[in-house]
DNA sequence: TATCATTTGTTCGTATGTATC
DNA sequence: CGATACATACGAACAAATGAT
């Protein structure tokens, strides 16, 4: 019996109270959590108070709630996919990436004219509102059911270089960069990762739970003399994905800031 | 008046109302949304609604509450710091990392004795539950306030071979790699992103605004034949800070999975 | 300094809808 | 069908933070 007292709201001293009991592992993970009507009696609050507590346990990410049955400890395991994102070549001028995971495509690509943005503008030196192509994919992992949302957006500049790039913009990103090469070019990349909160309708497409966070990578490619030549934006579910890299020390200091 | 009508319940119609005035920019950033007393009237629904709708936002990172003061549209712009996770070395062997923040102590580093855990020892090559040292540091960056926690975990049989480690497990990162060096170890790093929420304390330390997740950096420093020698942990709040790696082609396919 | 209006936070009560088994 | 459990909605009251008077 504990009697709750000191620090706060009701509902989180309930909440802690909770919270303490699952990560001293008294409830094991995919467990059912006592009901709604248990937690009133067990600690003689309200229905609102309880649920309360529980919506802030759901935010934590700490338990997964469904209707009609009850509310679960969520296992703390690490994500399944490790998404490698180094790039190897082969001595025939092809390219491997996405190392780790094996995306299907789940829908067509779909191939449409964008306008770069504040954002994706200085990435690529250009200006803001310029038009360049924009390819989106829904992939999936076969193993996991994993999903990711991947875009690549292509300059005009860029398409001019390499012809084939302006026919089919739905161009695989391995082939991309086998082209570019053969443009003439050598290509270097810089990738960086953000994490946020993620819209309803992305939610929806990704099979995100409540409480997880979408990572966000944006991978630039650089041609010659460091340009950027493409970029390409990848977005997935951080509960069943995480991201890999390769550190090579190198001599010289590399500086890149935001334009 | 957009009298409220089709799908789903009552608060989910009035949160995608306000989101859709939020995302065509009828409120401007760091502006106010109306009050939920506004709200009330404006929608014709009661307070619990409204003030359900507003959590919906809120755990979607979109809106930003504060007591006694009103609702603010979050500003949507990219974290202020970029931080490179690119290693460099000179000829004189030292070594310099965190390129893109510059980090603070905000409080001494605290040396503790821990043991491996299930997600610690496989990757260190060690059993679970084996002793090794740690060395917790509390930074943050100079010019945006922005927080970070990093950790260090020196395996016994590294602090051995190198005793000044030994002696001062809480040497700093960059002096680490130079001994390491100087021990003969031709070093080699492999990093991996994880999101997730914070924990209440967490968020704290981390001053992680509500509905912000985390960014977790795992860093194992690899020796000769590929040896792990340590693991670094950093966690940031991803609303502050994104993480940028460089990535250069390589001949042989690099696979690494979980053990 | 003190008070007051405004605004969000917390807590109770109650009723009804809907998913699961 | 009924029992259980979570979801939604309304009403009401007081607490606490904020900013201005």
């Amino acid at each position: 019996m504990s009697e709750i007292q000191r620090p706060g709201a009701l509902y989180q001293q309930v909440a802690a109270a909770i919270r303490e009991a699952i990560l001293k592992g008294e409830y094991e993970p995919d467990t059912l959590l006592p009901s709604e009507a248990q937690l009133m009696a067990r600690y003689g609050v309200s229905r609102p108070t309880v649920r309360n507590a529980v919506a802030a346990l759901r935010a934590e990410g700490l338990i997964d709630v469904r209707h009609g049955k009850g509310s679960f400890v969520r296992s703390t395991s690490r994500p399944g996919v490790i998404l490698g994102r180094q790039v190897t070549y082969t001595s025939t001028g092809e390219f491997t990436t996405h190392t780790g995971a094996a995306w299907d495509q789940v829908e067509d690509p779909s191939v449409s004219r964008a306008r770069t943005t504040a954002i994706t503008g200085p990435l690529l030196y250009l200006e803001e509102e310029e038009a360049l192509f924009a390819c989106d994919r829904l992939l999936a992992d076969a193993s996991t059911g994993a999903r990711a949302l991947h875009r690549v957006l292509i300059p005009f500049a860029v398409a001019e270089q390499v012809p084939e790039l302006a026919e089919h913009p739905d161009t695989e990103p391995d082939r991309i960069y086998a082209l570019l090469t053969k443009a003439g070019h050598t290509l270097s990349w810089f990738e960086t990762v953000r994490a946020r909160m993620p819209l309803p309708d992305e939610r929806a497409t990704l099979q995100a739970p409540d409480a997880t966070p979408v990572l966000h990578l944006t991978r630039i490619t650089h041609g010659n003399d460091d340009h950027p030549l493409i970029l390409e934006e990848l977005r997935l579910s951080a509960d069943r994905a995480e991201v890999a890299y390769r550190i090579t020390a190198s001599k010289q200091p590399n500086r890149r800031t935001r334009a």
